[in-house]
DNA sequence: ATACTCTTACTTAACGTTCGTTAATGTTGG
DNA sequence: CCAACATTAACGAACGTTAAGTAAGAGTAT
């Protein structure tokens, strides 16, 4: 609910309807809204990036493991749209406080490996932008997919996750494969 | 206020106090607080597309081009964080309607010339998907500026919408500058 | 086995605040 | 004088939250 509606979109009523129990129920479980989030926050991005960072600290050549990165971060995203909408609302609403600690607990892990993998693919590129670049790559398509559809050229094709993961290593192959 | 907060996070109370004006009198402006959001929307989102269109429709080879519209859209976004923020909050929680009205006003033109220009960039690639791929390159280097700070290598100057446009320009130049 | 308490999980009812919105009423510049 | 623009006051609904009470189960002494 609230990767749908957001924070504020999300009233304890309508949660508690949703569980099936009374409102002032909920505060038996939780001293208030905002823990209540957090802790459902917790619970979502738990284990999300473990994943990730197996398939970029795996064998094989550099190109090997950004396609298996790839493939496993648009995998992720099409499984899980919920975690996706929760990650970029904390973008846009989350205070310094949450977004340090979603920063050191969910992505640093993952990151880590995607800027080694970026200094193996183009040394003379900055490795944080060029991490940041390829999980925009592939996120920006999940991002899109409500509007995208109202835009030429647009297909349901394009929200399948095997063939944004193709298109993501095609292209960045090609800036990086013949280095 | 839209922008930073969100439309269920901001009330009519709050836009009143910003005013200066009392919360009775904006019912004197607008219906109601849908369509005054609807109509700061279309006012953030007016003339935004042109430069980028602009841009693109130049003249020049598809690689000057592509550089002008990655400089031109990192400019943009760079100049005007709440419409970055709308956009991205609309791609949140946008119903069909509202999506559908923005991407026929605001989008259209600027992703059709992308698609144009990604055909020329590239002729054997899903031009839809490498302008999605474009413009997310871009993008995402904004909206995770605000958690980039806590991760390994991330440095003020990576927020400088200069150095994101030459980021970005240089990786699709490898990817498709030499044929 | 019965009666007792204690804890856990829940209920209904209500608190005070804020929400979007409306009604009735000034104020004011052309 | 009148239309435009504002005000104060209030409406009912929804908000987060709390208080007080209840049903069910576990453990234990009698």
């Amino acid at each position: 609910m609230f990767a749908a509606r957001g924070y504020s979109g999300v009233s304890m009523r309508h949660i508690s309807q949703a569980v099936g129990i009374s409102a002032a129920a909920l505060y038996h479980h939780f001293p208030d809204k905002e823990n209540l989030y957090l802790e459902a926050m917790a619970h979502a991005f738990t284990d999300k990036a473990a994943g990730i960072t197996a398939a970029l600290e795996g064998s094989g050549t550099s190109l090997e493991r950004l396609e298996r990165f790839v493939d496993s971060f648009t995998g992720l995203m099409g499984d899980d749209p919920d975690f996706r909408a929760l990650l970029q609302r904390e973008l846009l609403d989350g205070d310094e406080i949450r977004l340090k600690l979603v920063a050191e607990r969910v992505f640093l892990g993952p990151f880590q490996a995607m800027t080694a993998l970026a200094e193996e693919l183009a040394p003379e590129c900055d490795p944080h932008m060029l991490a940041i670049s390829m999980a925009g790559l592939v996120l920006f398509h999940f991002e899109t997919a409500p509007v995208r559809r109202f835009l030429p050229g647009g297909r349901p094709e394009h929200n399948d996750p095997k063939i944004i993961a193709r298109h993501v290593t095609r292209l960045l192959s090609r800036a990086f494969g013949d280095g």
